[in-house]
DNA sequence: TTAAAACTATGAACGTCATACACAGTACGT
DNA sequence: ACGTACTGTGTATGACGTTCATAGTTTTAA
C-alpha cells in the first residue's frame, strides 16, 4: 500500500520528492526559493503581480528556467498556496474548542494578510504538507471528544470553510489592510449606504430596511472581528452540542464500541 | 440620499440602467444576450472557455463590439455571477429553519451545477439585483426570530459561505458533475488512499488514522449529501441556540426595546 | 585523460488573449 | 436633407504562458 498511485508531479516536488539529479550542472535554483519569490511578489503586488517572467527576474533566471522546476504556473500557485502556511500551533494543554476557536482564527487571519490566496486555494482539496498538518492538529484536537473520524473531518472542514468564507467578506468589503487595489466600494459603510440608494424597499424590503438601519455604519463596526467570532461561536456551539450527544449516547446504548 | 455616490458603471448595468441611445443604429445587443451566452460557455466548457472572442462569436459579433456594452472581461464575469442565480424561493408558510436549510442548499446545488463560480465569485461582496434578492429573502426568513439586523447579516452570509464552502469541497474531490477536467484525484476514495499512501504516521498522526480508517472509502458516502446536512445543522443548531437566547433575554431585560 | 552522457539555463518563436483606436456605416433629430 | 451620435469592424499592440532547439556545464565511464 506504498504509492503504488503515480501522484501527480507536483504534489511529489510539494513533498521535496524531487528527483536529484547525479550529472550536469547543479541547479541553480530550488523549488523554496522561487516559491518564497512568488510569494512575495503576490504579497506585494497581487496575484496579478505573479507571472513567469516577474518570478524568475526576481530569482536572477530567465522566465523559462523556471520549467526545469514547476511543470506550469497553475503548479506553482498550488505550491504556493501550500507554502504560505505556517506551522500550526501545537493542541496540547488546549481544549477543543480554544484550540479550534485559535485554529481558525489564525487561518483566516493568514488569508487576509496574504489576500491572493483567496483567489486560488479554492479548488482542489489541499495534499500539500503544510496544510495537511493543519488538518491534522485540528483532528488531533477532537481525540477523546467522541466524534468518529468522519465527523471531526466535517468539522474541521467547516471550520476551514468559515475561515476563507469570513476572509473573503472582510476583503471584499474592504475591512482588511487597504490595498490600493481596483474595488469601488471602500468600507462596510459605504456599502450599506449604496445598497440603501439602490435597493427598491418594496423588492427588497427586509434587506432595504436593515441597510436604512445603520447597521453598516459602525465604521469599523461591521465585518470585523466581533463578527467573525459571532459566526465561529455559531459553529462552535453546534459542535458542542454535537460531542455532547454522542457522549449521551455512548453512556447509554453500548458499552464498548469502535468510536475512532 | 438618492444614489448621489456615482456608482460604478457595472452595477448600473446590472440594474438595467444602460443608458438607451436615442441617436444612431440600434444596438444589435443588450446585456442579458451577452451575459446568458457567456454563461452558457461557462457551463459547457468552464471559465478557460470564456473569451472575449468566444462569446462575441457565439452572439455574432466582433470581439471588439462588446466594449460596447461592459467595460472589461471583469465586469463580464461580475454580471455572469450575478446573472446565473434563479428568483430565491419565498419564505412564506415556512419555518426560519427549514427556509435557511433549503435556501442555503439551492446556493450550494447552484454552485455545483455552475462550477465556474467557485472561481469567480469571492471577491466583493454582492452588488447585484438577483443574489441581493437572495439575500433579502434570508433576512426576512428571519423576521420575528428577535435577532437584530446584523445578526441577520452574519447569518445570511455564514450561511451562503458554508453553501460556498460545501460546493468548493465536493467540486475539489471530484464529487460533482464528473467534469472531464484537469483534476489528479478523482473521487473521495482515491483521495483518501493517496494521503495514506502519502503520510508519515508520526509526524501527521491523527490524519493519517483518519486515512487508514476507511472514512473516504464509501464511494459515494463522503463528501455528499449527508455532510452537506451534518455540517448545516452545526449552524443552524448554533443559529437556534442563538435565537433562543435572545427569546429569553427580549422576555426578562425589557418590555419594548428595538428589536429590529 | 578523454569522451560520452546527463542535465542546466537561454533566447527566439508561437499562439492566445484583453484591450485601444481609428474608421465606416446607420438611424434619429432637426 | 444634413449633421450628429452612436454602432460594429479591422487592425494593432503588448503581455503572457509555454515549446523547442541550442549552447554550456558537470559528472560518469572508458
Amino acid at each position: 500500500m506504498e504509492q503504488e498511485r503515480p501522484l501527480p508531479s507536483v504534489v511529489e516536488r510539494m513533498w521535496g520528492r524531487e528527483p536529484v539529479p547525479r550529472r550536469g550542472p547543479r541547479p541553480r535554483l530550488d523549488l523554496a526559493t522561487i516559491t518564497t519569490a512568488a510569494i512575495e511578489i503576490a504579497d506585494a503586488e497581487g496575484l496579478g503581480g505573479v507571472s513567469m517572467a516577474s518570478v524568475a527576474s526576481r530569482v536572477g533566471v530567465a522566465a523559462t528556467a523556471l520549467y526545469r522546476y514547476i511543470g506550469s504556473k497553475d503548479d506553482l500557485l498550488t505550491i504556493m498556496a501550500d507554502g504560505v502556511a505556517p506551522p500550526p500551533p501545537e493542541p496540547e494543554g488546549r481544549s477543543w474548542r480554544d484550540y479550534l476557536a485559535l485554529w481558525t482564527r489564525i487561518q483566516r487571519d493568514l488569508l487576509l494578510e496574504h489576500a491572493w490566496l483567496l483567489s486560488v486555494g479554492r479548488l482542489s482539496p489541499p495534499l500539500g504538507p503544510r496544510r495537511l498538518l493543519w488538518f491534522d492538529r485540528a483532528l488531533a484536537a477532537l481525540d477523546g471528544t467522541g466524534l468518529d473520524h468522519g465527523e471531526k473531518i466535517n468539522v474541521a472542514s467547516t471550520l476551514t470553510g468559515y475561515a476563507l468564507t469570513d476572509a473573503a467578506l472582510v476583503h471584499g468589503i474592504g475591512g482588511g489592510a487597504p490595498q490600493p487595489e481596483e474595488h469601488a466600494i471602500g468600507g462596510a459603510a459605504e456599502y450599506g449606504e449604496v445598497l440603501a440608494g439602490l435597493l427598491d424597499p418594496a423588492a427588497y424590503p427586509a434587506l432595504s430596511a436593515a441597510m436604512r438601519s445603520g447597521v453598516m455604519r459602525g465604521a469599523e463596526g461591521w465585518v470585523e472581528d466581533e463578527d467573525f467570532v459571532f459566526g465561529l461561536n455559531l459553529l462552535l456551539d453546534g459542535i458542542e452540542a454535537l460531542i455532547g450527544r454522542r457522549a449521551s449516547e455512548e453512556r447509554s446504548c453500548c458499552g464498548e464500541g469502535v468510536p475512532e
